[in-house]
DNA sequence: TTTATTATTTTTGTATACAATAATATCTTA
DNA sequence: TAAGATATTATTGTATACAAAAATAATAAA
């Protein structure tokens, strides 16, 4: 297949063909994919199939992948190709301290960056998640939830932790997808206008505050129990464990 | 050339021929060669020439590109190639601006999950880091200073984090190499000794206070006015500004 | 039937070929 | 000579070919 001529996408219309954002543009389309839920973690991501798929040949997938793979979205194992991550519960902890970490540096710059332009896009950010939350688009719920997090850290004026964040909200909805215990809560619009809230009036320490709340209580919605199914399987057909025996890790 | 024969690498003894970690290998010896200021900012990174070099086609010689611009350590210029990095002022703020955050975060971390052997550990980095001062050997010292940030890392026990704080003390050093205003201020060593001892006193707000310092003492030592060429060469030939008019930019 | 072994197929890793773009050199014209 | 236009060369982007490894299927032995 010819450089002029890419033959149509299977999946996409591709509206704009410039060829610089090919790359790109498959990266976003699986990025989309892998956070909407429609590939789901374990998933084996074949070359050869999203070659097809996309009309590319595997050279340019292996870009895409690989990518990914630095964004922790995926997981390559050599010889034996790309999967989408399956975090463990150990790595689900570590990536919302971090988030927990970020986003208070995050909430003190956007304090004092903030301009009420600013104020006015968060609040935008929050009823259109309400909206999706209403009309009962999940997948553009589960989406919009992670930008409202992402346009505070626009207001942080840094891109280098903008950047960092960006990866951690995507790894949290792969933890969210695996873990999850019950359904979701809603609750979490309101919360997040609480924290705008709190962060129009200045007050620093109330809206690291909610923040922090906000994402623990993420985390205790999620089923974080050691439970790879090897070590599944022992403890079932092994001699019963103490009752307070599982431990739950120190964070 | 066949992927059972490689030929040898013009500039490397390649010692285990492992072929999973070939890409690493590249990696590590671009990433060195980039850290200890063998390669400097701005500097083209020929694909054909590097493929000749490490013995190995463009193919892989890409891969190990694309990782490395993933980090911001290099920067991949469509149809252009791919250059050493040249951090902006503004890039370089960003970046101690979230080591600063992340650092306090994991001070905290190492401080509740501490062990005598950790505190060991750190003791005989920073006796490494003063002996390659006392040698005068500034590519290893280099090296070094990074080296102790991310050994206290690793005793926060959140490989997440320490990901981050990789990417950002590599990223330091490209900004040293670029900004660095007189000679390297040896007092490094002492300030990490400094750390260490509240550390291991559990002396978390000291702690975080010298590793602030510490940060900012670096950052202070840095010429970060925004000299582009462009602009330079712009109010250089323009009626002369007004002796306070350059912007520090705010932080 | 089950297990172990071998053969076949599939899939990844790497090199290479060719197309497209950028960089450089050559030629033309004022 | 200088500036612009054209041709040439070099370099990147993508597809494809082939080798190595893994996965799967088929066969043989217990």
């Amino acid at each position: 297949m010819s450089r002029t001529a890419p033959t149509a996408a299977l999946t996409e219309s591709n509206s704009d063909s410039r060829k610089t954002s090919q790359n790109d543009h498959i990266y976003e389309e699986m990025l989309a994919a892998i956070l909407e839920q429609r590939l789901t973690p374990g998933t084996k991501l074949s070359e050869d199939t999203l070659g097809e798929i996309f009309g590319v040949s595997r050279t340019v997938i292996r870009t895409v992948l690989q990518r990914l793979a630095h964004e922790r979205i995926v997981r390559i194992q050599p010889n034996r190709g790309a999967f989408v991550s399956e975090p463990s519960p150990e790595e689900a902890r570590e990536v919302l301290q971090a988030r927990r970490l970020i986003e208070e540096g995050i909430i003190r710059a956007a304090v004092c960056n903030q301009s009420p332009a600013d104020i006015k896009g968060l609040k935008r950010a929050v009823a259109e998640e309400r909206l999706s939350l209403e009309t009962g688009d999940h997948e553009a719920w589960g989406r919009l939830s992670g930008d409202f997090h992402l346009k505070l850290a626009e207001i942080a004026r840094n891109q280098t932790l903008s950047a960092f964040l960006r990866e951690l909200v995507s790894r949290t909805s792969l933890i969210i997808v695996q873990y999850q215990k019950g359904a979701l809560s809603p609750c979490s619009c309101d919360e997040h206008a609480e924290i705008i809230k709190a962060i129009a009036a200045r007050d620093e320490d109330r809206a690291i505050e909610l923040m922090n709340a906000h994402l623990r209580a993420c985390e205790d919605q999620l089923n974080l129990r050691e439970n790879d199914t090897k070590a599944d399987l022992y403890s079932i057909f092994s001699k019963p464990v103490k009752a307070t025996g599982k431990s739950r890790g120190a964070m």
